[in-house]
DNA sequence: CGATGTATTGAGTCGCATCAACCCTAGTGG
DNA sequence: CCACTAGGGTTGATGCGACTCAATACATCG
């Protein structure tokens, strides 16, 4: 049994060779000569939890990379409705090249590292650079692929497979971090308060709550304090997401 | 008052120069040489109303543009539940280069013309263009925008605001197709079924019928037939959209 | 003209939201 | 050290909005 962490190591150094996100992230094909171009342009900066980072509306300055901790992407309504469209993960780029307003609130979850890059120099490279435009559009196509399973999910399941579907993912994705596969428990900490998990799946804390309640008391986790998750049968689990065995791995 | 039609004109001949979207498709930067070697791979192909183009888990020999007509994109679970995570008009850009096996259900919602190409050949082409790769992130991340906003409605909009907010959609769209700016009655045609409509909106055909009524009843548009719909008040009908009105309309 | 697919409308039910009370933990200051 | 407070979480009672089931109307087509 092991815990996972999703927030990722801290980077040691402001050097990209061992920057924890390199083979990962925008800059994961560049060769060197790139990455000085971009290491010369590139600023650290830390937000604290809770801190947003841009506002709906806002006129960006920067784009750039989570290098370490986790943050949400939403859309706020008038009234107050909130919808998280994304959870941002180390390696993950924030910011649309050729956009200079800010379509969605960005909020740090957690203490956050990102390497920014000011626009108009990063769009420069963009346009001259041989590696920066296919990696992004993979990671375009890939965030595309995610955004519609969502759809799925926000659109057709039911308070019940909507957990398990997050609790599944998550699992999922903390357990190929650490290369685990062995079938058993599994244990990690959920990176989202109650409220950030109810945006995320369109619900409201009340629900998520009763059904975190639901999983736990139908055997299929245990809860250990409030963010402690415990899969005790990933197939089992599985059964509760919704959705069919087949090809929902990709490459 | 006009009458729009989203289906746009059918291609008088095989020339990409007088293709109807050659101005919005993936290659609308190309330049003669590129178009050239596009024109050597292209095959357009009709599908009937109705028709699958793609199932999900298919292995996908073509990728291809929309020439003319309307088809959905979705994703089905294995008890029926659909959810249509895109609607694709002409000009769209179908498949994923760099994937093999189909995610979505492809179904044409009308006569469709495709102009396709095959996956291997376009592939090699993209690797080599200097214009197809921008466009095509160009066109994926509209595309993530247009799904992220898509999830706000999905998981925070009632019933009323899903439908006036597709109506006000899609009126918006076939305005702007016609280039017609006058704030009076506003006639255009439902491209879709009442069946499509609550797939896309994450609903039963039963409350799409009811809430359409209900818009009725409230003089806020007119249904003649089927499919007919007048928007009376385009303000009045944003109104029901819970949409603000600042920064939606993109550059 | 019936047959079939599509759409509307009504009655009843249920899942999730709402409103409200309470618990737990961590942080603060007297 | 402990009372106090605030933020996060759980649980219960109730209500409403959307789903389900069912009957009927309308449209299209052979």
């Amino acid at each position: 049994m092991k815990i996972a962490e999703l927030t990722g190591d801290k980077p040691d150094s402001k050097n990209c060779d061992e920057c924890p996100i390199r083979r990962e992230a925008i800059c994961s094909r560049c060769q060197p000569d790139e990455l000085d171009l971009l290491d010369k342009i590139k600023v650290y900066r830390t937000y604290q939890k809770g801190e947003t980072i841009t506002y709906m509306g806002d006129k960006i300055s920067h784009v750039g990379t989570l290098v370490t901790g986790i943050a949400s992407m939403s859309q706020v309504m008038e009234d107050g409705r909130r919808q998280i469209m994304g959870i941002l993960l180390p390696s993950d780029f924030v910011g649309r090249p050729g956009r200079s307003i800010a379509q969605y609130e960005i909020v740090a979850a957690s203490e956050i590292i990102m390497c920014r890059f000011e626009i108009k120099a990063f769009e420069t490279l963009l346009a001259n650079s041989p590696t920066l435009g296919p990696r992004l559009l993979e990671m375009a196509m890939d965030e595309l692929d995610a955004a519609r399973d969502w759809m799925l999910l926000l659109g057709r399941k039911s308070a019940r497979e909507k957990i398990a579907t997050l609790i599944h993912t998550i699992a999922l994705k903390s357990r190929s971090l650490l290369e685990i596969n062995i079938d058993c428990d599994f244990q990690f900490t959920l990176p989202l308060t109650r409220e950030e998990i109810a945006d995320y799946l369109g619900l409201t804390i009340e629900t998520v709550s009763r059904q975190l309640s639901a999983l736990r008391q139908d055997n299929i986790i245990t809860i250990q304090g409030q963010r402690q998750i415990t899969v005790k049968d990933f197939g089992h689990l599985m059964n509760e997401t919704g959705n069919d065995y087949s090809g929902n791995v990709l490459p």
